[in-house]
DNA sequence: TTGTATGCGTTATCAA
DNA sequence: TTGATAACGCATACAA
């Protein structure tokens, strides 16, 4: 099978496409866009239609943005790691619905950077839209977007951003639940595992400032524990428990693979769980009910579906409305009980 | 304080800039790009740096893109979910090293459709290098893509693609080390667990492939069992084995979650590990030394590092190499002899 | 040492 | 119903 037409070596043009089909380049450009408004017969059509497929012809998205001023872009800079398999899933299902209204998604690998200089680095896409955590942006961040042309400003953060509208993924509320349960099996003292692991703070400190709400109204007591993701360690932490009177007899354990850590330090030093230690986890992992005893955990549950959020963000491009008061709870958190408290 | 400079509603641009700094839009461009060959004087860049900053000046990527022809974007249209965490693990520094050699990288998010059709959607970021998984890619789409003038195409995959150069991530070698491993220990029938769920069969196939050419070389029995991240379906299984005289004597659990799966289910049903049935896991997770009795797993390991990595893409956009005769391996398989095998 | 002028590929306005 | 033509914002060869 002899090749269609000859390859040029540089990617063809709306003009070649033009050239090709016999009529003008503005024309081609009515047709492959399906401009409204616009008479043209349909075997013009055809024509056009043929001669791009046969060159292969693909529309230069720079070109296209740069002339028509937008750039259909979601711009997302969120790291790939860190996030729980729930987050990313959703943010997977956005991309999905974003996709369907039209959109471009952009994952946008970058140094993790906050502030001006990320902004900066954001802006020179000029996308119709950020999603970013609340944590990256800083006053003048958001004012060097919008400054940019760039209309819709969204975080993602555990509480509504006094600067730009925010989408809530509560993680205050995790620790929340998991204190309240605790409290109401009339647990005394619980020690909360920070994670060591970088990239984590974002969501174990709200997770513990949860835990500490709730216990401070209750008068329980409340110990955060810095902890690696290593046996040893949580072995030598389990076994100063094992001789302390005052030890704690509730752990939060940040998540699921934490609890299941801890509880089997738990188990070799001898403590009997939920009975000398009662074990919170979060996330609800599959492991969750595979673990011995059942590990009692926080499951976070989808609120609004990924076509209701993409709806609303493509509501705010459209009115480019940036108004900080606007607030969308991604997810709601509930214990889920089992054996290990 | 007062605002530096009026906000205009739109992005400033280097004619702004120019105006501000009383110099032509050429010097801007020159001063901002450090324009090698070019004299100018320290006060003017000084008065162009200063302009620029006041209004907060951000290049459009787009033209110049556009202008200069090439985008400096390495297009990662890869699923954020699926790929183990050392595969993310890897991909985050390969992108960062990327981006220490100049190039943007995006991640895009696309509805991973093969061939043709996402060829055009990825050809229409001109992008200066693509990534992708070598299964979507077709000769048509690679055709396209050459034709668009994307100069470098690399393939991600089990096996070297014939059509572009290729990083292989050796999914078959896990298979073949587990199944290494207990043909010295003399199991004579393994069951190798394919997940159900969808996205996975790119890496549970080539999997199985390498259980299956090992074992037929030592003359054992392979039976591949779909099965649920669930722990009724794996309990009916595990009961079904119970019952079956002929049952396997070891489990490729496709990775570690699978393998604390089966192995609380045949706990669960009275059958010894490894006494009864050897488990093998995959990923070396974290879990797998917490599991009791400790888990045997296949560990990947880095093979090159990032940096080799990006070097290696550096290199062939530059030269526009697309030899698919290049092949680079990413990892390497080892097993971790723990007590469950 | 700096400014002028041109064109990248596209969309969109206006004539024809 | 279609075809010239003018921007969009920037980089760069060339002129001054």
């Amino acid at each position: 099978m002899e090749e269609p037409t000859p390859r040029t070596g540089r990617a063809p043009t709306s003009v070649d496409v033009a050239r090709l089909a016999g009529v003008s380049q503005a024309t081609v450009s009515y047709v492959l866009n399906d401009a409204p408004g616009m008479r043209i017969t349909e075997a013009t059509r055809a024509k056009v239609r043929e001669a791009a497929a046969s060159l292969g012809y693909v529309p230069h998205a720079s070109a296209r943005t740069l002339r028509s001023g937008r750039s259909d872009i979601v711009l997302m800079p969120l790291p790939r790691a860190g996030m729980g398999a729930l987050a990313a899933a959703h943010l997977d299902a956005l991309g999905e619905e974003l996709r369907r209204l039209g959109y471009k998604v952009v994952l946008y690998g970058d140094d993790r950077g906050k502030g001006i200089g990320a902004a900066r680095d954001w802006a020179q896409w000029r996308p119709s839209a950020i999603l970013v955590e609340a944590g990256r942006l800083t006053r003048a961040a958001v004012r060097q977007l919008h400054d940019t042309g760039i209309p819709t400003v969204v975080a993602l953060g555990d509480a509504p951003s006094p600067l730009v509208p925010t989408f809530v993924f509560d993680n205050e509320a995790i620790g929340a639940r998991a204190a309240e349960h605790l409290a109401e099996r009339g647990r005394s003292s619980i020690a909360v595992l920070m994670p060591r692991e970088k990239g984590l703070e974002v969501y174990s400190r709200p997770r513990l400032a949860g835990v500490s709400r709730v216990a401070a109204a209750h008068g329980i007591d409340v110990q955060p524990v810095d902890l690696g993701f290593d046996e040893e360690e949580a072995g030598g932490l389990v076994a100063r428990w094992a001789a302390d009177p005052h030890r704690p007899d509730a752990v939060f354990a940040y998540n699921d693979d934490y609890a299941m850590l801890i509880m089997r330090a738990l188990e070799d030093a001898g403590l009997r769980v939920p009975g000398d230690v009662a074990v919170v986890g979060a996330d609800d992992l599959p492991l969750a009910a595979l673990l011995r005893p059942r590990l009692t955990s926080v499951r976070v549950m989808a609120g609004p579906t990924a076509a209701d959020v993409a709806e609303r963000i493509d509501a705010m491009v459209r009115d480019r409305s940036r108004d900080p008061s606007i607030v969308f709870e991604l997810v709601r958190a509930e214990i889920v009980v089992r054996e290990s408290s």
